[in-house]
DNA sequence: TATATCACG
DNA sequence: GACGTACGTGATATAA
């Protein structure tokens, strides 16, 4: 055993906390969470990787009574319990510190922040260095000779100046400053009246708290000096809580906490009991090369004698502004045939953004900046309006293009991309196509679906345990907000090719699991081909046509003016704001008296559609106000909005597909959202209706008729159902007839109603409760319904039962073509929780089969329509419905090629069927 | 930033 | 016996 050289005090307990609320919730397969377990594994590995010390420790916390809570019962004493979730991760914590062989250290009574105080007193007088892991302020005031902080969840190393940043005081004077300023966290007291800031200066002033204390009278402010006199012992007790003992009795001695040979098995079989994958595809990546830590103990006294920072992770990144480096890193990514790529711009919208710089990625740490239109931060400042001296010389973007354009489009180079549909766009916009390409951002979504978001960001902090330099601390935030292409060449070089490097390494971690967990077809054919599709729509947009929306906006104005008085009137002439639920809801339930009325959760009266259509025979406000109310939405929503939203450029609206946002594997649509435009009411088609093609061209919606109930069909292989399917016509009416026995010919209209409610019901994961508020009717005759439905079509009850093991088992369905549909919360201790997840698990395979049928469509239609000589061209997608705009003299072979395409998208033991529409306008079209 | 409401499939 | 529910989205205004 060899004296310490440098230690590391790792602040178990601080790290869970943070951890656990810092990151998606994760569960283990039993349904353990195991969010905060996996965060912290990653720490451990990353921060071992390429730790250069021989003496490692983790320190927890033992148990809330500590010495502290003797001196000042208060202490922490106002902190709510650890939530349901953390508790049972607490002893899963200490089970990876031993997987990882370190001691896991606490001690009854003492805090873990009073063991680290007292391990680093001993390393340092036994002359090594110390690194204490934390991101815990309370642990700043040992920062000093031979003794440094670093911050795993910031990835940034805390010396004295980062001390001095937050205390205003060297860090031998935190304690002092603390005491005074208090602790709202640890409910530590300090001296009323006093923060940070004046705690500081007066710490500077005086030299110490007793010198402060004694010569109080002194101080000038009379409010301060009052304070600090009345409540110098206050302070004193606040020092006492702050201060760190260095004297606890250490239950391991310090040369206990050497490193041993690591044992690469314990931590797989760990990893593997946690059912964290990537994990292990990590460890065993290393296995075989990583050196035993013990000949990685210091043998260089250099790098021993500078307290080592741990670990960031590894890496060199070129700042490309000369034409030769160019071609190097083209001519390397094109012999790899694989690069990391990403583009920076001044925007979010591809269409407007321009382009200001390109990242390219080799290898894990190798990466590249090159930037194409950078105003340099000086120039700003040059009053004489030249081109300032310093002012960074960039390769021409005319040079740059025509470099990376063979490259691009070279099929033999992956390029991998993060969200690649974006740079896509960019890089359409300048007339360059990318050819051969994966999204890394797409592999995490059909892999891990829902289960947590997909940004780079998080993906990094999730698979890497790397936290990577934020947008907002290169390009700052809100008001003070600049664009890329303002950023100081040095910054957005480490910024942009840490992207690139990062979605390369997320990609070697992702695309291996395809194949192992059995997603390489949803992938291939579900995903990644609809990426340029998609890009194409975006790109194209609709016509949306001004003058009609504009007049309707002013139509809607005149009208809510009108509501408005009436309400006003109705409510004895009190004016208020109508779209406030809370003053309406005073207005019916207080002011006007109505009865029935029902609070929500929040303890507001409930006002929502379904309360006032009650209460609309009782007074004639009500009735105004939903007329407003729907007025009100359409013109905020859609009319203005809308108009708002057309390109300049281009005169139409170019909406935007997430493709990695829902948990089904439908798409969604922002900015606008062109999925949710109107139809419903007369007013609202009036929307729609200035959806319009452009002249000597026609609209054509297609859409696939009771798609998600032919899947309900199929997938459960429900008999009745199908032959219903087969006879065509009026399905809802079919299985009125089928369920209540009575004849289709003079079919009861309510009966058909409440046949078509059940078929609905079916695909949301139907309950008599649900039934019954969307029929009006008791709850009992709901349930008697469903039990006729089911009686009729008793696979329906087999598929169900089925579908909600299946979730319970594997913690996701599948859709016909293999998508996961993850089910979290099915294992719930919370009934009506699990009861949700088991509704949602069987709508699952359902809207996720239909997302996918519509998705192959899409994919195989650009192809389907040039092979016919057809110019139309894919605008929207509305879940089961296409919109496309056609040529005039085209439109009817093209609706015969949309109906083929769609209609042969799946083949089922039920025909899918495709109605069609062309027209001017979307809402005659539909 | 959270909540209530309402537009769509 | 009580709980609290139809499934999936996004945009808006208000209120904090």
């Amino acid at each position: 055993m060899t004296a310490p050289r440098h230690v590391t005090l790792i602040d178990g307990s601080g790290f869970i906390f943070r951890a656990f609320h810092g990151l998606p919730p994760m569960t283990r397969p039993d349904g353990t969470p195991v969010n905060a377990v996996y965060g912290f594994t990653t720490m451990l590995m990353k921060l071992l990787a390429d730790s250069q010390s021989d003496h490692v420790a983790v320190i927890f916390d033992s148990s809330r009574k500590t010495f502290r809570s003797e001196i000042y019962p208060e202490y922490k004493a106002h902190r709510p319990p650890a939530p349901d979730e953390l508790v049972p991760q607490f002893p899963l914590v200490r089970e990876a510190t031993r997987a990882f062989d370190l001691p896991a250290i606490e001690l009854e009574g003492f805090e873990a922040d009073d063991l680290i105080a007292t391990y680093a007193r001993l390393a340092v007088e036994a002359g090594a260095s110390v690194t204490i892991v934390s991101s815990d302020k309370d642990l700043m005031q040992l920062v000093g000779p031979g003794v440094d902080m670093y911050d795993p969840m910031k990835n940034r190393a805390i010396g004295e100046a980062e001390v001095r940043e937050k205390f205003g005081v060297a860090p031998d004077k935190v304690v002092d400053v603390q005491a005074l300023c208090g602790d709202s966290s640890d409910n530590v007291p300090g001296v009323p009246g006093i923060g940070v800031k004046t705690a500081a200066q007066l710490i500077e002033e005086y030299g110490d708290l007793d010198t402060l204390l004694a010569r109080a009278s002194e101080i000038k402010q009379p409010k301060r000096r009052e304070s600090l006199i009345e409540h110098a012992e206050l302070a004193r007790i606040s020092r006492q809580l702050v201060r760190l003992r260095t004297d606890a009795p250490v239950p391991v001695p310090l040369a206990d906490l050497d490193v041993k040979p690591p044992a690469p098995e314990k931590l797989a079989a760990f990893c593997a009991a946690q059912g964290f994958r990537s994990l292990m595809g990590r460890l065993n990546a290393k296995i075989p090369t990583t050196a035993p830590t013990a000949t990685r103990a210091i043998v260089d006294t250099a790098s021993a004698e500078a307290p080592s920072l741990p670990p960031k992770v590894e890496s060199d990144y070129e700042l490309v502004t000369d034409l030769a480096a160019l071609d190097r890193w083209v001519a390397q990514a094109s012999k790899a045939g694989l690069v990391g790529f990403d583009t920076e711009t001044t925007g979010l919208d591809p269409l407007r953004a321009k382009l200001v710089g390109v990242s390219l990625a080799l290898a894990p740490g190798r990466a590249c900046y090159i930037p194409v239109m950078h105003s340099s931060g000086e120039a700003q400042g040059d009053l004489l309006g030249g081109p300032s001296a310093d002012a960074p010389k960039l390769i021409p973007a005319a040079d740059i293009l025509a470099r990376l354009k063979p490259l691009l489009a070279d099929p033999a180079v992956l390029k991998v991309g993060h969200n690649i549909k974006y740079d896509m766009q960019v890089m359409a916009g300048l007339g360059l196509a990318i050819q051969s390409f994966d999204d890394t951002m797409l592999l995490s979504y059909v892999l891990d679906g829902a289960s947590h978001g997909h940004g780079l960001d998080e993906l990094c902090l999730l698979h890497l345990g790397h936290r990577n330099i934020s947008f907002a601390e290169v390009c700052g935030s809100g008001r003070n907000q600049v664009t890329f292409d303002r950023v100081p060449l040095d910054k957005a070089c480490a910024y942009a090719a840490e992207d690139a490097d990062m979605t390369l390494r997320l990609h070697g971690l992702l695309k291996p699991r395809l194949l192992l967990e059995r997603m390489v077809s949803v992938y291939e054919t579900l995903e990644r081909p609809l990426v340029p599709v998609i890009a194409a729509m975006e790109r194209d947009g609709i016509k949306v046509d001004r003058p009609q929306l504009m007049a309707l906006s002013e139509d809607f104005g005149r009208r809510l003016t009108e509501l408005e008085t009436e309400v006003v009137a109705l409510n004895n002439g009190e004016a208020f704001n109508l779209g406030s639920p809370q003053q309406l809801g005073k207005v019916l339930f207080e002011t006007l008296n109505l009865p029935g009325g029902k609070k929500t959760k929040t303890g507001q009266w409930a006002t929502g559609a379904d309360v006032l259509e009650d209460l609309a025979h009782l007074h004639p406000l009500p009735a105004r106000l939903l007329d407003w109310r729907q007025l009100s939405k359409l013109k905020g929503t859609y009319t203005d909005a809308l108009v708002a939203q057309i390109n300049p450029a281009t005169g139409r609206v170019h909406t935007s597909y997430a493709l990695a946002a829902t948990t089904t594997g439908r798409l969604s649509s922002s900015d606008p959202n062109l999925q949710n435009i109107p139809i419903r009411t007369e007013e609202g088609r009036k929307i729609r209706h200035a959806f319009v093609a452009e002249p000597g061209k026609r609209l054509i919606s297609a859409d696939y008729s009771q798609i998600e109930l032919r899947l309900v069909a199929h997938v459960a292989e429900i008999e009745g159902l199908r032959d219903a399917f087969a006879d065509g016509a009026d399905i809802h009416a079919i299985t009125a007839s089928q369920v209540f026995g009575v004849p289709l010919d003079g079919m009861d209209s309510a009966l058909r109603r409440r046949a078509k409610a059940i078929n609905f019901g079916i695909i949301y994961g139907i309950s008599p409760f649900g039934l019954a508020a969307q029929l009006g009717i008791p709850q009992g005759e709901a349930k008697a319904y469903i039990e006729a439905y089911f009686a009729r079509y008793p696979e329906i009850r087999t598929f169900m039962e089925r579908t909600k093991e299946e979730a319970r088992e594997k913690g996701f369905v599948t859709t016909l073509f293999g998508r996961k549909v993850f089910t979290p919360g099915i294992k719930d201790k919370n009934g009506a929780m699990r009861a949700f997840a088991e509704r949602a698990a069987i709508n699952g395979p359902i809207q996720g089969g239909a997302a996918d049928i519509i998705k192959r469509a899409m994919i195989r239609l650009p192809a389907a329509l040039v092979a016919e000589g057809l110019k139309a061209r894919l605008l929207l997608q509305v879940h089961d419905e296409l919109v496309l705009e056609a040529p005039e003299d085209e439109t009817e072979a093209t609706v015969r090629v949309v109906k083929r395409v769609m209609e042969a998208a799946a083949t089922l033991s039920v025909p899918l069927l495709v109605e069609a529409g062309i027209a001017d306008s979307w809402d005659a079209a539909h």
